[in-house]
DNA sequence: AAGATTTGAGAACGATCGTTCTCCTCGGGG
DNA sequence: CCCCGAGGAGAACGATCGTTCTCAAATCTT
């Protein structure tokens, strides 16, 4: 993944400021993914880029030899960070039902950060979705990936299938929603929402007309 | 909110090719919203709407003086339509579970068009979101209004307060699940999932720990 | 019928952006 | 000590886009 040969021993190690490249990849990633996220992807330059992390135009076209090489690798790192903090999250407990609770506690925490903006691949796939294809696919690969994750809780459980697609539902429309409206609460929501399908599947379907 | 001052009489109605203001206006409206919806805001040009409509890019900035409002203009003739189409679905069935569930009949019809991409104002404000305000304020109110309406439906069927705020969850998840994997089942299994709810809270809520 | 006015088609303008190029600096090897 | 290649800063280039302007044709008014 990593472009330029990653060092025959310290070949260009200078002093001071000067930067090696794998500091200089994280410092791009840091300020694409900020920015990326906070205004948009179309409506931020690598111009901007450059200047947020300190790296050389140069080194940034080295790096990644064009906008939609840094988006993508700004996806994928995103994706592999977001599932990681919610499975760290969600370790943290051991009951079955509880994990699968666990999922929407986190979504709470990440709605309420002040600079909490949707989903990034949402938001990318309603921007670059129909015109880049990378974008649609890395949006696809996530959700599966994030389902997969809830499938797994949800087995975990005894719980049926179908619950999983409903957990996913939940999850997704809290996401969306706590972003347009600007409040956590749409977490809380789901949460309860959850837990009633939790409940009613456990007790036995009572499915009456 | 028509910037001519529509008619004193015919005072222009011209022959053949000449079209007037409101046919105009219909044209551009038109253009605009396929054109934005299907491959984003900023992806599609004015000239691409004067192409598109047939309207000459003098008219088209008399008839909308800038890009932003015709972005808003779009939002907002979006926003009746959609609201208009579901709420004449649900409007064919009297039974109150059976309009509520046909709001997820109504959104599988919707996902199931081949040129379904996910909901207008979610794409928008992931697009735009952050940079135009308008365009958030349109998203919020859109929402504000689609969630209004299933809470009088669930209100209309003696359902408790907060399973309106769990259906329009799963719309809202369906919504942009249906639009990032490519398929109409999400409404199947939001409609599944209301159902199960539904129930449940009929059954009397047996909520144990 | 003739001048005034409006319109459409498209060129033009200015800004922005992705990408490349230039120039200058700086460190290392003869 | 002097050439050399690499790197950084930023100018430059080409394309796109939102918006305005030009100019000629067509219409309305009188």
């Amino acid at each position: 993944m990593v472009l330029c040969a990653r060092g025959q021993e310290g070949k260009r190690e200078k002093v001071g400021e000067m930067i090696d490249s794998e500091t200089a990849e994280l410092r791009v990633l840091d300020a694409a993914e900020s920015l990326f996220y906070a205004r948009g992807i179309q409506a931020v330059g690598m111009d901007e880029i450059r200047t947020a992390s300190g790296v050389s135009l140069k080194r940034l076209y080295r790096l990644h030899p064009s906008k939609a090489d840094l988006v993508e690798a700004y996806l994928r790192r995103r994706d592999v960070r977001w599932r990681r903090s919610l499975a760290a999250y969600v370790d943290a407990r051991t009951d079955p039902q509880e994990r699968i609770l666990a999922v929407f506690d986190w979504l709470h925490d990440w709605f309420a950060e002040p600079d909490f903006r949707g989903c990034a691949f949402v938001n990318s796939f309603g921007e670059l979705g129909a015109t880049e294809s990378a974008v649609a696919e890395a949006a696809r690969a996530h959700k599966e990936e994030f389902f997969r994750y809830l499938a797994d809780l949800a087995t975990a459980a005894d719980a049926p299938t179908p619950l999983a697609d409903h957990l996913a539902l939940l999850a997704e429309g809290a996401m969306t929603t706590a972003a347009i409206i600007g409040s956590p609460e749409p977490a809380h929501q789901a949460r309860d929402a959850a837990r009633l399908l939790l409940d009613a599947t456990a007790n036995g379907d009572a499915r009456s007309a």
